[in-house]
RNA sequence: GGCCCCAUCGUCUAAUGGUUAGGACAGAUGGUUCUCAGCCAUCAGGCACGGGUUCGAAUCCCGUUGGGGCUACCA
Protein backbone atom coordinates (compact mmCIF):
# COMPACT_ATOMS: atom_id res chain seq x y z
CA UNK A 1 0.00 0.00 0.00
CA UNK A 2 1.78 3.78 -1.15
CA UNK A 3 1.81 5.80 1.61
CA UNK A 4 2.54 9.67 1.01
CA UNK A 5 2.23 12.89 2.45
CA UNK A 6 2.38 16.51 2.36
CA UNK A 7 4.22 17.92 5.73
CA UNK A 8 3.86 21.80 5.60
CA UNK A 9 4.68 23.71 8.48
CA UNK A 10 2.46 26.70 9.51
CA UNK A 11 4.70 29.46 9.27
CA UNK A 12 2.69 31.27 6.13
CA UNK A 13 0.43 30.63 3.36
CA UNK A 14 0.26 28.10 1.27
CA UNK A 15 2.95 29.30 -1.55
CA UNK A 16 2.95 27.71 -5.30
CA UNK A 17 6.09 25.60 -4.35
CA UNK A 18 4.17 24.05 -1.79
CA UNK A 19 0.98 23.52 -3.73
CA UNK A 20 3.12 21.60 -6.28
CA UNK A 21 4.56 19.38 -3.98
CA UNK A 22 0.90 18.74 -2.48
CA UNK A 23 -0.24 17.96 -5.91
CA UNK A 24 2.33 15.40 -6.97
CA UNK A 25 1.86 13.91 -3.94
CA UNK A 26 -1.66 13.29 -4.22
CA UNK A 27 -1.37 12.51 -8.37
CA UNK A 28 1.24 9.90 -7.31
CA UNK A 29 -1.32 8.35 -4.13
CA UNK A 30 -4.66 8.66 -6.40
CA UNK A 31 -2.29 7.27 -9.63
CA UNK A 32 -0.96 3.77 -6.83
CA UNK A 33 -4.47 3.73 -5.30
CA UNK A 34 -2.67 5.11 -2.26
CA UNK A 35 -3.16 7.20 0.86
CA UNK A 36 -2.48 10.92 1.19
CA UNK A 37 -2.14 12.21 4.07
CA UNK A 38 -1.58 15.46 5.34
CA UNK A 39 0.64 16.68 8.27
CA UNK A 40 1.64 19.86 10.03
CA UNK A 41 5.04 20.45 11.45
CA UNK A 42 4.63 23.05 14.03
CA UNK A 43 7.20 22.31 16.07
CA UNK A 44 8.67 25.49 15.82
CA UNK A 45 6.51 27.23 18.09
CA UNK A 46 7.47 30.85 17.05
CA UNK A 47 6.85 30.80 13.74
CA UNK A 48 3.54 28.35 13.80
CA UNK A 49 0.23 29.60 13.57
CA UNK A 50 -3.04 28.68 13.93
CA UNK A 51 -4.46 31.21 11.48
CA UNK A 52 -1.91 29.52 8.89
CA UNK A 53 -3.00 26.35 9.40
CA UNK A 54 -6.22 26.76 8.83
CA UNK A 55 -5.71 28.92 5.84
CA UNK A 56 -3.26 26.12 3.87
CA UNK A 57 -6.04 23.57 4.76
CA UNK A 58 -8.79 26.09 2.48
CA UNK A 59 -6.21 26.26 -0.19
CA UNK A 60 -5.60 22.77 0.08
CA UNK A 61 -8.88 22.26 -0.62
CA UNK A 62 -9.90 24.90 -3.13
CA UNK A 63 -7.76 23.48 -5.30
CA UNK A 64 -9.50 20.23 -5.14
CA UNK A 65 -6.26 18.40 -3.23
CA UNK A 66 -7.98 16.10 -0.30
CA UNK A 67 -5.97 13.71 2.03
CA UNK A 68 -7.18 11.03 3.35
CA UNK A 69 -5.87 11.55 7.01
CA UNK A 70 -4.92 14.63 8.50
CA UNK A 71 -5.83 16.88 11.26
CA UNK A 72 -8.97 17.51 10.62
CA UNK A 73 -10.22 14.38 9.83
CA UNK A 74 -7.80 11.80 12.16
CA UNK A 75 -6.64 8.96 11.12
CA UNK A 76 -5.28 5.39 12.51
CA UNK A 77 -1.98 6.79 12.96
CA UNK A 78 -2.94 10.50 14.58
CA UNK A 79 -2.23 12.70 16.01
CA UNK A 80 -1.25 15.08 12.33
CA UNK A 81 0.27 17.58 14.17
CA UNK A 82 3.76 17.33 15.38
CA UNK A 83 2.93 19.99 18.51
CA UNK A 84 0.34 16.78 19.93
CA UNK A 85 2.88 14.36 19.30
CA UNK A 86 6.08 15.53 21.30
CA UNK A 87 5.83 12.77 23.94
CA UNK A 88 6.46 10.43 21.13
CA UNK A 89 9.68 12.18 19.73
CA UNK A 90 10.93 12.36 23.65
CA UNK A 91 10.70 8.47 23.56
CA UNK A 92 12.54 7.71 20.42
CA UNK A 93 15.08 10.21 21.30
CA UNK A 94 14.98 8.36 24.76
CA UNK A 95 15.73 4.87 23.77
CA UNK A 96 18.49 6.51 21.36
CA UNK A 97 19.90 8.13 24.27
CA UNK A 98 20.01 4.82 26.57
CA UNK A 99 21.48 2.97 23.39
CA UNK A 100 23.71 5.37 22.70
CA UNK A 101 23.15 6.47 19.23
CA UNK A 102 22.39 10.29 20.76
CA UNK A 103 24.16 11.98 23.54
CA UNK A 104 23.72 15.57 24.81
CA UNK A 105 25.24 18.23 24.18
CA UNK A 106 26.26 20.87 26.61
CA UNK A 107 27.68 24.01 24.13
CA UNK A 108 25.98 27.09 24.35
CA UNK A 109 24.26 28.67 20.64
CA UNK A 110 26.87 31.78 21.72
CA UNK A 111 29.90 29.35 21.83
CA UNK A 112 28.71 27.59 18.54
CA UNK A 113 28.77 30.75 16.76
CA UNK A 114 32.03 31.99 18.19
CA UNK A 115 33.48 28.50 17.32
CA UNK A 116 31.89 28.67 13.32
CA UNK A 117 32.97 32.41 13.45
CA UNK A 118 36.61 31.49 14.17
CA UNK A 119 36.74 28.63 12.07
CA UNK A 120 35.76 30.58 8.89
CA UNK A 121 38.32 33.09 9.69
CA UNK A 122 41.00 30.58 9.63
CA UNK A 123 39.51 29.23 6.11
CA UNK A 124 38.42 26.40 7.79
CA UNK A 125 34.71 24.63 7.45
CA UNK A 126 32.68 25.57 9.93
CA UNK A 127 30.48 23.19 11.67
CA UNK A 128 30.01 21.43 14.95
CA UNK A 129 33.04 19.46 16.26
CA UNK A 130 31.21 16.51 18.43
CA UNK A 131 33.33 17.17 21.61
CA UNK A 132 30.50 16.67 23.88
CA UNK A 133 30.52 13.17 22.65
CA UNK A 134 32.25 12.16 25.11
CA UNK A 135 32.22 13.88 28.12
CA UNK A 136 32.82 12.92 31.32
CA UNK A 137 30.28 12.23 34.25
CA UNK A 138 32.35 15.37 35.81
CA UNK A 139 32.18 17.41 32.78
CA UNK A 140 28.29 16.47 32.16
CA UNK A 141 27.97 17.40 36.48
CA UNK A 142 29.49 20.61 36.10
CA UNK A 143 27.04 21.98 33.35
CA UNK A 144 24.37 20.90 35.00
CA UNK A 145 25.69 22.59 38.14
CA UNK A 146 25.89 25.86 35.79
CA UNK A 147 22.56 25.59 34.76
CA UNK A 148 23.01 24.63 31.12
CA UNK A 149 20.67 22.82 29.26
CA UNK A 150 21.37 20.23 27.20
CA UNK A 151 20.11 19.28 23.14
CA UNK A 152 20.58 15.78 21.98
CA UNK A 153 22.77 15.18 19.05
CA UNK A 154 22.87 11.94 16.96
CA UNK A 155 26.29 10.33 16.86
CA UNK A 156 26.80 9.76 13.25
CA UNK A 157 28.30 6.81 12.12
CA UNK A 158 31.20 6.91 9.86
CA UNK A 159 29.79 5.55 6.54
CA UNK A 160 28.72 6.34 2.53
CA UNK A 161 25.55 7.14 2.58
CA UNK A 162 23.58 5.71 -0.28
CA UNK A 163 20.29 7.40 -1.31
CA UNK A 164 18.34 6.13 -4.36
CA UNK A 165 15.89 8.28 -5.48
CA UNK A 166 12.83 7.92 -8.05
CA UNK A 167 13.78 11.19 -9.94
CA UNK A 168 17.75 11.40 -9.43
CA UNK A 169 18.88 8.01 -9.62
CA UNK A 170 21.51 6.90 -7.25
CA UNK A 171 23.19 10.07 -5.18
CA UNK A 172 26.09 9.59 -2.96
CA UNK A 173 27.14 10.82 0.33
CA UNK A 174 30.08 10.38 3.00
CA UNK A 175 28.79 11.07 6.45
CA UNK A 176 32.19 12.58 6.91
CA UNK A 177 30.83 15.63 6.08
CA UNK A 178 27.53 15.30 8.67
CA UNK A 179 28.47 16.38 12.33
CA UNK A 180 26.43 15.40 15.14
CA UNK A 181 23.74 17.12 14.24
CA UNK A 182 20.81 18.53 16.85
CA UNK A 183 17.50 15.86 17.20
CA UNK A 184 16.13 17.31 20.55
CA UNK A 185 16.45 21.22 21.15
CA UNK A 186 17.04 22.51 24.52
CA UNK A 187 13.42 22.53 25.21
CA UNK A 188 13.67 18.94 24.96
CA UNK A 189 10.97 18.80 21.88
CA UNK A 190 12.48 18.12 18.12
CA UNK A 191 14.28 18.95 15.88
CA UNK A 192 12.73 18.81 11.71
CA UNK A 193 14.93 16.38 11.17
CA UNK A 194 13.90 14.36 14.02
CA UNK A 195 10.42 14.76 13.98
CA UNK A 196 9.88 13.73 10.11
CA UNK A 197 11.91 10.56 10.71
CA UNK A 198 9.85 9.35 13.64
CA UNK A 199 6.68 10.31 11.98
CA UNK A 200 7.31 9.15 8.49
CA UNK A 201 8.17 6.08 10.12
CA UNK A 202 4.98 5.76 12.75
CA UNK A 203 2.88 6.78 9.96
CA UNK A 204 3.80 3.97 7.29
CA UNK A 205 5.27 6.29 5.29
CA UNK A 206 6.25 4.52 1.39
CA UNK A 207 7.53 7.19 -0.50
CA UNK A 208 9.00 10.49 0.38
CA UNK A 209 8.52 12.89 -2.22
CA UNK A 210 9.40 16.78 -1.77
CA UNK A 211 10.91 19.34 -3.04
CA UNK A 212 14.80 19.10 -3.80
CA UNK A 213 15.92 21.84 -1.09
CA UNK A 214 15.29 18.43 1.08
CA UNK A 215 17.91 16.47 -0.79
CA UNK A 216 20.81 17.33 1.41
CA UNK A 217 18.62 16.20 4.02
CA UNK A 218 18.38 12.74 3.18
CA UNK A 219 21.41 11.30 4.67
CA UNK A 220 20.65 12.36 7.65
CA UNK A 221 17.40 11.40 7.94
CA UNK A 222 18.49 7.75 6.58
CA UNK A 223 20.72 7.64 9.35
CA UNK A 224 17.65 8.33 11.63
CA UNK A 225 15.42 6.10 10.06
CA UNK A 226 18.40 3.31 10.81
CA UNK A 227 19.03 4.48 14.16
CA UNK A 228 15.53 4.10 15.36
CA UNK A 229 15.02 0.26 13.38
CA UNK A 230 13.03 1.75 10.84
CA UNK A 231 12.88 0.30 7.01
CA UNK A 232 13.69 3.48 4.89
CA UNK A 233 11.13 4.99 2.72
CA UNK A 234 11.58 5.60 -1.55
CA UNK A 235 12.30 9.10 -1.95
CA UNK A 236 11.69 11.15 -5.12
CA UNK A 237 12.97 14.65 -4.72
CA UNK A 238 11.05 17.40 -6.97
CA UNK A 239 12.98 19.93 -8.68
CA UNK A 240 12.35 23.45 -7.39
CA UNK A 241 9.76 26.07 -8.44
CA UNK A 242 11.94 29.44 -9.23
CA UNK A 243 11.08 33.00 -10.14
CA UNK A 244 12.05 34.37 -13.42
CA UNK A 245 15.32 35.75 -11.97
CA UNK A 246 15.79 31.75 -11.08
CA UNK A 247 15.87 32.43 -7.44
CA UNK A 248 13.86 30.57 -5.01
CA UNK A 249 10.42 31.70 -5.42
CA UNK A 250 9.34 34.64 -3.20
CA UNK A 251 7.33 37.41 -2.23
CA UNK A 252 10.14 39.38 -3.74
CA UNK A 253 8.12 38.10 -7.40
CA UNK A 254 5.30 38.91 -6.56
CA UNK A 255 1.59 36.70 -6.02
CA UNK A 256 3.29 33.18 -4.94
CA UNK A 257 0.41 32.48 -2.35
CA UNK A 258 -2.39 29.80 -3.65
CA UNK A 259 -4.80 32.54 -1.61
CA UNK A 260 -3.63 36.11 -3.45
CA UNK A 261 -4.75 33.73 -7.07
CA UNK A 262 -8.06 32.69 -5.73
CA UNK A 263 -8.83 35.77 -4.79
CA UNK A 264 -7.76 37.63 -8.07
CA UNK A 265 -9.99 35.13 -9.47
CA UNK A 266 -8.05 31.83 -10.97
CA UNK A 267 -10.19 28.84 -11.68
CA UNK A 268 -8.77 25.89 -9.45
CA UNK A 269 -8.90 23.68 -12.39
CA UNK A 270 -6.56 26.08 -14.27
CA UNK A 271 -4.11 26.31 -11.30
CA UNK A 272 -4.21 22.78 -10.85
CA UNK A 273 -3.58 22.06 -13.93
CA UNK A 274 -0.61 24.90 -14.39
CA UNK A 275 1.05 23.73 -11.86
CA UNK A 276 1.17 20.38 -12.77
CA UNK A 277 3.26 20.78 -15.55
CA UNK A 278 5.76 22.45 -13.63
CA UNK A 279 8.79 20.07 -14.02
CA UNK A 280 6.62 17.34 -15.75
CA UNK A 281 5.28 16.67 -18.96
CA UNK A 282 4.15 13.78 -20.87
CA UNK A 283 5.71 12.53 -24.03
CA UNK A 284 3.10 14.68 -26.42
CA UNK A 285 3.77 17.66 -24.59
CA UNK A 286 -0.11 18.08 -23.53
CA UNK A 287 -1.06 21.03 -21.95
CA UNK A 288 -4.39 20.82 -20.92
CA UNK A 289 -5.71 17.78 -18.37
CA UNK A 290 -8.81 17.26 -16.33
CA UNK A 291 -7.83 16.62 -12.42
CA UNK A 292 -8.86 12.95 -13.55
CA UNK A 293 -6.42 12.45 -16.36
CA UNK A 294 -3.47 14.07 -14.44
CA UNK A 295 -3.59 10.91 -12.39
CA UNK A 296 -4.09 8.51 -15.54
CA UNK A 297 -1.23 10.12 -16.64
CA UNK A 298 1.30 10.99 -13.65
CA UNK A 299 4.09 9.25 -13.25
CA UNK A 300 6.88 10.15 -10.91
CA UNK A 301 9.88 9.31 -13.00
CA UNK A 302 8.80 11.55 -15.86
CA UNK A 303 9.53 14.33 -13.35
CA UNK A 304 11.97 16.65 -14.79
CA UNK A 305 15.14 16.75 -12.82
CA UNK A 306 15.79 20.52 -13.43
CA UNK A 307 13.85 23.24 -11.86
CA UNK A 308 11.48 25.09 -13.17
CA UNK A 309 10.52 28.56 -13.31
CA UNK A 310 6.71 29.88 -12.96
CA UNK A 311 5.60 32.03 -15.35
CA UNK A 312 2.47 33.84 -14.04
CA UNK A 313 1.68 34.53 -18.10
CA UNK A 314 0.97 30.99 -18.88
CA UNK A 315 -0.99 30.35 -15.94
CA UNK A 316 -3.14 33.39 -16.94
CA UNK A 317 -3.53 32.33 -20.89
CA UNK A 318 -5.10 28.50 -19.08
CA UNK A 319 -7.17 30.68 -16.72
CA UNK A 320 -8.37 32.45 -19.58
CA UNK A 321 -8.76 29.27 -21.30
CA UNK A 322 -10.80 27.77 -18.83
CA UNK A 323 -13.23 30.28 -18.17
CA UNK A 324 -13.96 29.96 -22.16
CA UNK A 325 -14.76 26.21 -21.17
CA UNK A 326 -16.97 27.20 -18.24
CA UNK A 327 -20.87 26.71 -18.61
CA UNK A 328 -22.08 30.21 -18.09
CA UNK A 329 -24.15 29.19 -14.96
CA UNK A 330 -21.24 28.46 -13.04
CA UNK A 331 -19.27 30.80 -14.78
CA UNK A 332 -21.57 33.38 -13.45
CA UNK A 333 -21.64 31.52 -9.92
CA UNK A 334 -17.54 31.78 -9.70
CA UNK A 335 -18.20 36.15 -10.69
CA UNK A 336 -20.71 36.83 -8.00
CA UNK A 337 -18.31 37.35 -5.08
CA UNK A 338 -16.54 39.90 -7.04
CA UNK A 339 -19.65 41.45 -8.30
CA UNK A 340 -20.31 41.76 -5.01
CA UNK A 341 -17.34 43.11 -3.46
CA UNK A 342 -17.77 45.79 -6.41
CA UNK A 343 -20.84 46.46 -4.87
CA UNK A 344 -22.42 45.85 -8.67
CA UNK A 345 -25.02 43.38 -7.49
CA UNK A 346 -26.50 43.04 -4.09
CA UNK A 347 -26.07 40.33 -1.63
CA UNK A 348 -28.56 38.19 -2.06
CA UNK A 349 -29.49 38.52 -6.36
CA UNK A 350 -33.06 37.00 -7.31
CA UNK A 351 -33.16 34.68 -9.91
CA UNK A 352 -34.17 37.17 -12.73
CA UNK A 353 -30.79 38.89 -11.78
CA UNK A 354 -29.07 35.92 -12.39
CA UNK A 355 -30.84 35.18 -15.29
CA UNK A 356 -29.98 38.74 -16.62
CA UNK A 357 -26.18 38.02 -15.34
CA UNK A 358 -25.60 34.96 -17.34
CA UNK A 359 -26.88 36.71 -20.13
CA UNK A 360 -24.29 39.59 -20.14
CA UNK A 361 -21.22 37.69 -19.03
CA UNK A 362 -21.70 35.46 -21.64
CA UNK A 363 -21.60 38.46 -23.80
CA UNK A 364 -17.64 38.99 -22.16
CA UNK A 365 -16.73 34.97 -21.76
CA UNK A 366 -14.33 34.94 -24.52
CA UNK A 367 -12.35 38.22 -23.22
CA UNK A 368 -12.55 37.43 -19.07
CA UNK A 369 -9.39 36.23 -18.26
CA UNK A 370 -9.08 36.08 -14.22
CA UNK A 371 -12.63 36.76 -12.70
CA UNK A 372 -11.66 39.69 -10.94
CA UNK A 373 -11.74 41.46 -14.81
CA UNK A 374 -15.54 40.81 -14.49
CA UNK A 375 -16.71 44.11 -12.60
CA UNK A 376 -14.87 46.28 -15.13
CA UNK A 377 -15.99 44.51 -17.96
CA UNK A 378 -19.68 43.95 -17.06
CA UNK A 379 -19.89 47.44 -15.57
CA UNK A 380 -21.87 49.27 -17.75
CA UNK A 381 -25.02 46.45 -18.38
CA UNK A 382 -25.56 47.08 -14.66
CA UNK A 383 -25.07 50.53 -14.13
CA UNK A 384 -24.44 53.79 -16.63
CA UNK A 385 -21.62 53.87 -18.21
CA UNK A 386 -18.36 55.48 -17.61
CA UNK A 387 -17.02 57.24 -21.09
CA UNK A 388 -13.35 56.99 -21.45
CA UNK A 389 -12.17 60.39 -22.95
CA UNK A 390 -10.25 58.80 -26.02
CA UNK A 391 -13.02 56.97 -27.31
CA UNK A 392 -15.53 60.55 -26.58
CA UNK A 393 -12.74 62.08 -28.49
CA UNK A 394 -12.90 59.98 -31.30
CA UNK A 395 -16.31 58.70 -32.05
CA UNK A 396 -18.58 61.20 -30.64
CA UNK A 397 -17.27 64.46 -32.20
CA UNK A 398 -19.59 66.52 -34.01
CA UNK A 399 -19.82 64.04 -36.65
CA UNK A 400 -20.70 60.96 -34.70
CA UNK A 401 -23.10 62.37 -32.74
CA UNK A 402 -24.63 63.72 -36.03
CA UNK A 403 -25.35 60.15 -36.88
CA UNK A 404 -26.33 59.48 -33.69
CA UNK A 405 -29.62 61.99 -34.13
CA UNK A 406 -30.06 60.40 -37.37
CA UNK A 407 -29.92 56.82 -35.94
CA UNK A 408 -31.93 57.63 -32.83
CA UNK A 409 -35.56 57.44 -34.29
CA UNK A 410 -34.54 54.22 -36.56
CA UNK A 411 -33.87 52.42 -33.50
CA UNK A 412 -36.59 53.96 -31.85
CA UNK A 413 -38.98 52.26 -34.73
CA UNK A 414 -37.38 48.71 -34.18
CA UNK A 415 -40.37 46.94 -32.61
CA UNK A 416 -38.52 43.38 -31.74
CA UNK A 417 -35.22 44.27 -30.00
CA UNK A 418 -33.44 41.44 -30.69
CA UNK A 419 -29.97 41.07 -32.11
CA UNK A 420 -30.98 39.93 -35.64
CA UNK A 421 -33.42 43.05 -36.11
CA UNK A 422 -31.10 45.64 -34.90
CA UNK A 423 -28.18 44.47 -36.65
CA UNK A 424 -30.74 44.03 -40.16
CA UNK A 425 -32.16 47.60 -39.42
CA UNK A 426 -29.10 49.43 -38.80
CA UNK A 427 -27.54 48.14 -41.46
CA UNK A 428 -30.36 48.87 -44.06
CA UNK A 429 -29.80 52.44 -42.05
CA UNK A 430 -25.95 52.93 -43.37
CA UNK A 431 -26.57 51.42 -46.84
CA UNK A 432 -29.77 54.63 -47.78
CA UNK A 433 -27.91 57.15 -46.01
CA UNK A 434 -24.44 55.81 -47.78
CA UNK A 435 -22.54 55.75 -44.52
CA UNK A 436 -19.72 52.98 -43.80
CA UNK A 437 -20.87 50.84 -41.41
CA UNK A 438 -17.89 51.54 -38.92
CA UNK A 439 -19.05 55.16 -39.03
CA UNK A 440 -22.31 54.69 -37.24
CA UNK A 441 -21.32 51.64 -35.43
CA UNK A 442 -18.48 52.84 -33.47
CA UNK A 443 -20.57 56.33 -32.13
CA UNK A 444 -22.77 54.10 -31.39
CA UNK A 445 -21.30 51.27 -29.20
CA UNK A 446 -19.27 54.32 -27.58
CA UNK A 447 -22.48 55.76 -26.64
CA UNK A 448 -23.89 53.09 -25.35
CA UNK A 449 -20.91 51.34 -23.29
CA UNK A 450 -18.86 54.21 -22.66
CA UNK A 451 -16.01 52.60 -24.56
CA UNK A 452 -14.41 51.18 -27.96
CA UNK A 453 -13.98 47.57 -26.63
CA UNK A 454 -16.43 44.80 -26.04
CA UNK A 455 -18.72 42.82 -27.12
CA UNK A 456 -20.47 42.65 -30.51
CA UNK A 457 -22.59 45.54 -30.89
CA UNK A 458 -26.34 44.52 -31.24
CA UNK A 459 -26.12 41.85 -28.51
CA UNK A 460 -24.71 43.99 -26.78
CA UNK A 461 -27.89 46.21 -27.37
CA UNK A 462 -30.47 43.91 -27.34
CA UNK A 463 -29.26 42.71 -23.71
CA UNK A 464 -28.97 46.16 -22.54
CA UNK A 465 -32.42 46.54 -24.15
CA UNK A 466 -34.09 49.26 -25.96
CA UNK A 467 -35.11 51.71 -23.26
CA UNK A 468 -31.84 52.54 -21.99
CA UNK A 469 -30.16 51.73 -25.54
CA UNK A 470 -31.73 55.09 -26.37
CA UNK A 471 -31.36 57.01 -23.49
CA UNK A 472 -27.91 56.64 -23.42
CA UNK A 473 -27.92 57.69 -27.13
CA UNK A 474 -29.97 60.56 -26.07
CA UNK A 475 -27.64 61.63 -23.64
CA UNK A 476 -24.85 61.30 -25.68
CA UNK A 477 -26.60 63.62 -28.25
CA UNK A 478 -27.43 66.09 -25.48
CA UNK A 479 -23.75 66.08 -24.66
CA UNK A 480 -24.49 64.69 -21.17
CA UNK A 481 -22.13 61.44 -21.67
CA UNK A 482 -19.31 63.48 -18.95
C1' G B 1 34.58 27.67 1.73
C1' G B 2 32.82 22.20 1.91
C1' C B 3 29.09 18.72 0.10
C1' C B 4 24.96 17.74 -3.23
C1' C B 5 21.67 18.61 -7.51
C1' C B 6 20.86 20.68 -12.31
C1' A B 7 21.69 22.66 -17.67
C1' U B 8 17.00 21.99 -25.13
C1' C B 9 13.77 28.52 -28.03
C1' G B 10 12.64 34.48 -23.29
C1' U B 11 9.37 30.70 -20.30
C1' C B 12 7.08 25.47 -19.62
C1' U B 13 8.42 21.19 -22.18
C1' A B 14 9.06 16.74 -26.30
C1' A B 15 13.21 13.81 -28.06
C1' U B 16 15.98 8.35 -24.44
C1' G B 17 22.68 7.39 -30.33
C1' G B 18 20.46 8.45 -36.68
C1' U B 19 14.43 14.09 -36.60
C1' U B 20 14.66 19.91 -41.37
C1' A B 21 15.46 19.41 -32.86
C1' G B 22 8.49 18.91 -32.16
C1' G B 23 4.47 21.38 -29.17
C1' A B 24 2.49 25.27 -25.72
C1' C B 25 2.78 30.43 -23.50
C1' A B 26 4.71 35.09 -24.63
C1' G B 27 6.34 37.99 -29.45
C1' A B 28 5.67 39.37 -34.86
C1' U B 29 2.67 39.18 -39.42
C1' G B 30 -1.76 38.07 -42.12
C1' G B 31 -6.99 36.31 -42.29
C1' U B 32 -12.10 36.33 -40.09
C1' U B 33 -14.90 40.94 -38.15
C1' C B 34 -18.56 46.66 -36.08
C1' U B 35 -14.15 47.22 -31.91
C1' C B 36 -11.62 44.20 -28.52
C1' A B 37 -11.18 39.33 -27.50
C1' G B 38 -11.46 34.65 -29.60
C1' C B 39 -10.46 31.54 -33.64
C1' C B 40 -7.33 30.20 -38.04
C1' A B 41 -2.71 30.55 -40.79
C1' U B 42 2.36 31.96 -41.15
C1' C B 43 7.07 33.67 -39.16
C1' A B 44 10.94 34.44 -35.67
C1' G B 45 13.48 32.02 -31.66
C1' G B 46 16.99 26.80 -28.62
C1' C B 47 20.59 21.82 -27.73
C1' A B 48 25.78 26.85 -22.25
C1' C B 49 31.07 25.89 -23.65
C1' G B 50 35.41 22.52 -24.44
C1' G B 51 37.20 17.79 -24.83
C1' G B 52 36.43 12.68 -25.55
C1' U B 53 33.46 7.63 -26.80
C1' U B 54 31.07 6.28 -31.57
C1' C B 55 30.32 5.23 -38.51
C1' G B 56 27.00 8.78 -36.10
C1' A B 57 25.80 12.56 -30.36
C1' A B 58 20.85 17.33 -27.62
C1' U B 59 21.10 12.25 -26.03
C1' C B 60 26.89 8.47 -23.09
C1' C B 61 31.74 10.01 -20.22
C1' C B 62 35.10 13.94 -18.32
C1' G B 63 36.14 19.01 -17.53
C1' U B 64 34.79 24.34 -17.60
C1' U B 65 31.18 27.86 -16.89
C1' G B 66 26.54 29.14 -15.06
C1' G B 67 22.28 28.38 -11.82
C1' G B 68 20.05 26.15 -7.46
C1' G B 69 20.14 23.64 -2.67
C1' C B 70 22.20 22.05 2.11
C1' U B 71 25.86 23.32 5.59
C1' A B 72 20.69 26.31 12.40
C1' C B 73 18.53 24.39 19.15
C1' C B 74 13.96 26.95 10.85
C1' A B 75 11.22 23.65 8.38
Amino acid sequence: MVRVRFAPSPTGYLHIGNARTALFNYLFARKNNGKFILRIEDTDKERSKKEYEEALIVDLKWLGIEWDEGPDIGGEYGPYRQSERIEIYREFADKLLKEGKAYKCYCTKEELEERNRKAIEEGKSPGYDNRCRNLTEEDIKKFEREGRKPVLRLRVPEKIIKVNDLIRGEVVFDSKVIPDFVIMKSDWTPTFNFAVVVDDYLMKITHVIRGEDHLSNTPKHILLFEAIGAPIPQFAHMSMTLGPDRTRLSKRHGATSVMAYREDGYLPEAFFNYIALLGWGTTESREIFTKEELIQEFSIERCNKASAIFDPEKLLWMNGYYIRKTPISRLVELSLPFLKKAALVEENPDEEKIKYLEKVIILEQERIKKLSEVPELIEFFLKEPVYEENAVKKYLDEKGKKILSEVYPVIEKIEDFSREKIEEVIRRFCEEKGYKTSHVFHPIRVAVSGRTKGPGLFEMMEVIGKERVLKRIENVIRGREE
